[in-house]
DNA sequence: GACACGCTTCGTCTATGATCAAAGTATGGA
DNA sequence: TCCATACTTTGATCATAGACGAAGCGTGTC
């Protein structure tokens, strides 16, 4: 605990602002990283738009979400990396007893997990650093800050190990951003191209996921393709 | 998210559970990770023995918290690293918008924190590894199992580096033993002696805080000396 | 200006949960 | 066996919060 008193009010005022649960529903809805209108929002809950409103007025009030307004639109969004984190360890917690099953490979083999459906953790971060470091990464040109575009040289890479650019720019989700790491406090690869570079690597076995688990742990043959076209050792 | 779909009715009541001030109070009692009576959680969250009860039972039910009956006594206490975890995660987005400062040093150097009063983070599951490795460090032959106990060349260069043993052993709480850490998911050294431990590396400041925040950065000096004194590299 | 849509506010009703005192149960010590 | 202590259970009371329909407000389109 830092040096300064808690604020247990707070705390739980927080707590009780998600224990709530249509706003339960709707916070978990906001999970994957999209903006969604209060009327989006109330049908998923499953209440009613008034009932709705004032929930997401409460949810805003604790600095849980955020909303941009778009003439009469109002998109909320979850209001930090931080929430979701709590999100995710309440999850965690309502998983019950079911204890991740931890194999017996080298751990440095298996600080990767899925975020979604792209890669996070530590792999996701190192991989994340490289992609930028080597020139296959930059800021996107307009669009939010977080936004990132593969560059000429990132794209030839990609579509060599078999990622469809083309077809992760088409998608209606984001091409590429800075997915904040909760548990790393940094950055890895989320959107479109995120989730199409997991896709590839698990499909060509350089990545296996652990069953009933997100994590995700680096074959031998990941990690020498890695190396060769990356340049990245894991 | 996990494949499976998520219950967000066992989350919102284990939010909720949490999101009672009383139960709050108590749960953040426990964070320090020794036990507690129900009579002390009762005068520590403010309400009456009967409804301390009740709520502690809420909080069982919710396996927020596990009870060891000895006697007459029930001692409570956190029911996992995962429930200390999400009531950290949620004191920080009870701070506010007081983002922690982050400071310009290589990240390997901060990948440390203080876990109450002992290091935690990245650091402290390197520093509890090593220990055990070069045979510092043991399981202690009695006790809970996640009691360890220093091994006499352990005693030898802790008491070298300016730790106290004999104080840390004499001290009321427990003297050590593997605190799970959260986000790492791995041990660091927990008890008296861990605290010792970092109290000491900060004093020959080995070790520096970062200032209105639990980080931890290891100092150019503090590299040198455990890099000689333990054989561990920062 | 009129109309439709998205969303908020208001008023009301109902269910739920926190509170404690009193009574009950289990344990330990004399 | 008796008494004290720790804790639980019960019953009653009260406050709070979630629910929605109706009305109101702001925005966009024609």
């Amino acid at each position: 605990m830092d040096v300064k008193e808690l604020d247990e009010g707070a705390v739980s005022r927080i707590a009780a602002a998600i224990g709530e649960p249509a706003r339960a529903r709707m916070l978990y809805a906001l999970l994957d990283n999209r903006a969604r209108t209060s009327t989006e929002l109330a049908m998923l809950a499953d209440v009613s738009p008034s009932t709705a409103s004032v929930h997401l007025s409460r949810l805003k009030t604790e600095q849980l979400v955020r909303v941009l307004v778009q003439g009469k639109h109002r998109y909320y969004s979850l209001a930090s990396p931080d929430v979701a984190g709590v999100l995710e360890g309440l999850s965690v917690l309502a998983g019950g007893s079911r204890a991740e099953f931890v194999p017996n490979t080298p751990n440095r083999l298996r600080a990767a997990r899925s975020c979604y459906d792209h890669l996070a953790g530590t792999l996701g971060v190192l991989l994340y650093d490289r992609f930028e470091s080597t020139g296959l990464l930059e800021p996107a040109p307009r669009g939010r800050d977080d936004s990132r575009e593969l560059t000429p040289k990132g794209v030839k890479l990609f579509e060599a190990m078999g990622v469809d650019v083309n077809e992760a720019r088409a998608s209606r989700r984001r091409f590429a951003f800075a997915c904040l790491d909760w548990s790393e406090r940094r950055a890895h690869l989320g959107g479109a191209i995120g989730a199409a570079f997991l896709g590839a690597a698990l499909k060509k076995r350089w990545f296996s996921s652990v069953r009933d688990s997100r994590a995700i742990v680096v074959t031998a043959l990941g990690s020498r393709e890695l190396a060769a076209r990356f340049g990245i050792r894991v």
